[in-house]
DNA sequence: CTGTTAGCGCGTTCAG
DNA sequence: CTGAACGCGCTAACAG
């Protein structure tokens, strides 16, 4: 391929002039800026990014390290991101961790390797190996989604508690007691901040919270389908669910229909993070909605400014709002639906 | 960031020695190896990608130009490219099109001017610039889920022609004379192809293709639905509909419900590509099931293979088969469905 | 406005 | 088994 040194031979002039009219620097007459846009032209020649990144100790590209890219949620972020950073000249590389703090490792390694000028990392757990890893090789680092302990380092989440204290606090106002809680697994801040909601909430209307009510566990429908068949088990039974997660919502579903209990008239369903409307052939889950695009979009920006101003700076946490959106599966006979088809449960 | 020499400086040898410990090449004495990892640990030394990058001439880096992210069809595609990749030691850049071709063209020069070790390309549309233009640069290219014409290029894919055959066939099968058909754009192989099955199986029953119960459009939940209110205002009515695009049967349903119809009683759909069950409640769609992630796979492990061995090749077309899925939505009475519930259009 | 010199961090070549 | 020299393609720094 055609390098820098071609196009100035070509051009009659020499390679910084051909580079001073690639990067639009300085003055360069007319004239030269012509021919060397032609010879360009004649012979094809792009420039080599790996070489002006070995020059600059810039790559132009991001990373972002999540943990679940089957997750419409995740996918909504990671556009969020990928809008952003696009605008702004950069290329994003994005690594899937699947929840594994061994594969995280595995991709930061690669990415510092790399050279990558920022990352954007949803921490498989809270724990702060991994950030100190990062902050050790002085590349610039936004935490998203997820709180990571003992970590001095910039952070975009949503209101985990304030989301589950909100649905919780409904289901308590159209009359459940008896609320189960199907929580993410311990060590990963969503997860226990969504459990703090529920038990504020509870507490808040003088309703005990049972510790035999609550179960941890992975973030997947199978999870959710085999706690709601525990939860369902613990006498006198629950009369209402609270999903931290929307795959489990779905697998929750799926035990109560194998149950024969009906939503929401036997049980109530309430859960965390929407459903894009792509997938859904009718809207039904009551669920408290984050920002997510608005979470990537926001990540990405504060990265980007982490970039121009390198000095040392106060670790900003960024907490972004949720909405309760309320649906069929809570059962609340005083809402307007939006739809006017159920999605019914056979008995 | 410490540097190749000065880890050979703190254990005492030369820089090339170091690379030698790295690179697991040529000997080195048992004891230079010891002293190079020791330095290496405690300066907290990680090789320089972009430098080893602009001596070989290889990045480590493939990517994957899709046109719609957000679609768990690609999403899946998405991890067995990465699987596969990322066990080779390569490393995914993502790019989304949204169907654009401006942006894909965009998204193509950074790629050439980064270096990536090749591309796997989903094609916006069926022209084959963009193939030409890769080429032109000697970078590998696979073409994955839809045909370009008059590219000379491996090409992996799903068969659209026959899922579409059988899923119409069925619906035939069942009676149904006056079927729609929701197609993608024109000049988008896989609408093209499954509007092919569509009039093939049409053909074979004896049944005459009318241009009026055809459709063209972006594929969207969007698309799906407007096309539905058309299709439906068509006389005589249509009995079932086939829809080319798991999101345009999602607004195809949405249509119908507003229309008071039901599905299937009413008016029978079946569809191309299924969703992950983690996103639905209770599966409903008779569906044409393309095996995602095996298409990622098997694509990458070509693409990982034309950059070993250098030479010309005969392009290859890997067309992989379709699984048809019966549901509720075609109204099968003679089916066994997998679940108990059901989902009800209410009137 | 333009060119020369030097070097980013690494790996290949060839000589010890 | 080890090292010195050179260059990948580009641009910062400094002339002119």
């Amino acid at each position: 391929m055609a390098t820098i040194r071609d196009v100035a031979k070509r051009a009659g002039v020499s390679p910084i002039t051909v580079s001073r009219v690639i990067n639009n620097f300085d003055y360069v007459s007319e004239e030269n800026r012509r021919r060397v846009h032609e010879a360009i032209a004649e012979l094809g020649y792009v420039p080599n990014t790996v070489a002006r990144s070995l020059r600059s100790k810039r790559t132009n590209t991001l990373a972002l390290v999540l943990t679940d890219v089957s997750n419409p949620f995740f996918t909504t972020v990671a556009r969020g991101v990928e809008d952003t950073a696009s605008k702004a000249g950069y290329t994003v590389i994005l690594c899937n961790t699947d929840e594994s703090e061994a594969e995280q490792q595995k991709y930061l390694d690669v990415l510092i390797q790399k050279q990558v000028d920022g990352i954007l990392l949803v921490p498989a757990t809270s724990s702060p190996e991994s950030v100190r890893f990062i902050q050790k090789h002085a590349t610039p680092l936004v935490i998203l989604d997820r709180r990571v302990v003992g970590a001095e380092a910039d952070t975009v989440l949503g209101d985990s508690e304030g989301g589950a204290h909100e649905l919780v606090k409904l289901l308590i106002e159209l009359g459940h007691q008896r609320i189960a809680c199907l929580s993410g697994p311990r060590g990963v801040s969503t997860a226990e901040d969504r459990v703090a909601g529920y038990r504020r909430a509870l507490t808040e209307a003088g309703i005990r919270v049972e510790a035999k009510r609550i179960s941890y566990g992975p973030f997947s429908r199978r999870t959710g389908y085999e706690m709601t068949q525990r939860a369902m088990a613990v006498q006198p039974r629950p009369t209402a669910l609270f999903a931290g997660h929307n795959f489990m919502a779905i697998g929750a579903m799926q035990a109560l229909r194998e149950m024969e209990m009906r939503v929401p008239e036997d049980v109530a369903v309430v859960c965390f993070d929407d459903l894009p409307l792509d997938f859904l052939t009718v809207p039904f889950f009551t669920m408290a909605a984050q920002p997510a695009y608005e979470m990537g979009k926001k990540a990405t920006e504060l990265l980007l400014a982490r970039l121009v101003d390198e000095g040392p700076h106060e670790p900003q946490e960024i907490v972004l709002p949720t909405e309760i959106v309320i649906r069929r599966s809570s059962g609340d006979p005083l809402v307007n639906h939006n739809v006017k088809a159920s999605v019914a449960v056979e008995p």
